[in-house]
DNA sequence: CTAAAGCCCGGACTAGACTCCAAGGTCAAG
DNA sequence: CTTGACCTTGGAGTCTAGTCCGGGCTTTAG
């Protein structure tokens, strides 16, 4: 399989799968005589859970690393449960993260519901004014 | 109120404020003589409203989109309740999809303490084979 | 009066994840 | 043999949401 068939398989661009490459996250595939990269049915599978775990949230960056315990097939076990269990307690995280922002926009639209033509009042609506004493660091990033 | 005060108030930085006016996010603010902007209230309450949309999960972009509602007076209460049910739905859909990533993994994490030795079945885990024919548009981003 | 703190501006820089481009090699069809 | 589709490479550009910088004013405290 070309890159452009794979390409297409998988719905991403060329750039994307030779950007993949760079990045670690394709292995370096075969290459026909004339230099062609040649990938496999493997290859598809991975691209294809590459855009899985990035549509879940994961960096690529996490994805590389998520990587040796999906291919590794003589990783030991030990090694291998580890790798889990701690995915498993990311996700956790990252799934409570998600049910409090759930419930944050569900209380914002319950008191629009409630309040029906007042001017929204407007601003830290949902900012929680928590420790007023709280002027730490500046640069704090959005929830991603 | 000058920047730095709005700023601290805020407990976003100088900057942050300035590369909003640019963006359009806060409105151009009166100067004083000598030059420096000058702040009041709504400005505060207007970095507050962005910075916690932003904590919801709304681009920048999305924000400034919604700020016309907010500050028309009557916020068109349907508009904005549309804008936060999508928002709601997304949420779900990326929960749903965590859930199913978790199960993967709980169950690749399963057959290693039955089958102790199998190389684990690599690959396309978590990728649903959906319908084989969509071949759309190439440029599919991620979720964000 | 001077030093420090605050403000001004334009512009450069960052990371992450692509996306595009130029210049050239390869291959199948007509 | 030429045309067009497809492949190669390295490098540059894009977008988001800021962050940092340098040079130069103003204001305030000591």
């Amino acid at each position: 399989m070309n890159i452009g068939k794979l390409a297409e398989q998988a719905e991403v661009s060329t750039d994307t799968l030779r950007f993949y490459e760079r990045q670690g996250l394709l292995d370096v595939p075969l290459r026909h005589a004339n230099g062609y990269r040649s990938y496999t049915d493997a290859d598809l599978a991975r691209v294809r859970f590459v855009r899985s775990a990035q549509s879940l949230g994961f960096s690529l960056t996490e994805i590389r690393q998520l990587l040796p315990e999906l291919t590794s097939g003589q990783l030991s076990r030990g090694l291998i449960e580890q790798h889990l269990t701690a995915k498993m307690a990311e996700i956790d995280a990252h799934m409570a993260r998600l049910r409090a922002l759930k419930r944050e926009l569900r209380a914002t639209f319950d008191s629009l519901r409630c309040a029906p033509d007042t001017p929204v009042s407007v601003a830290g609506a949902t900012a929680k004014q928590g420790e007023p004493k709280a002027k730490a660091k500046l640069p704090t990033r959005a929830v991603r």
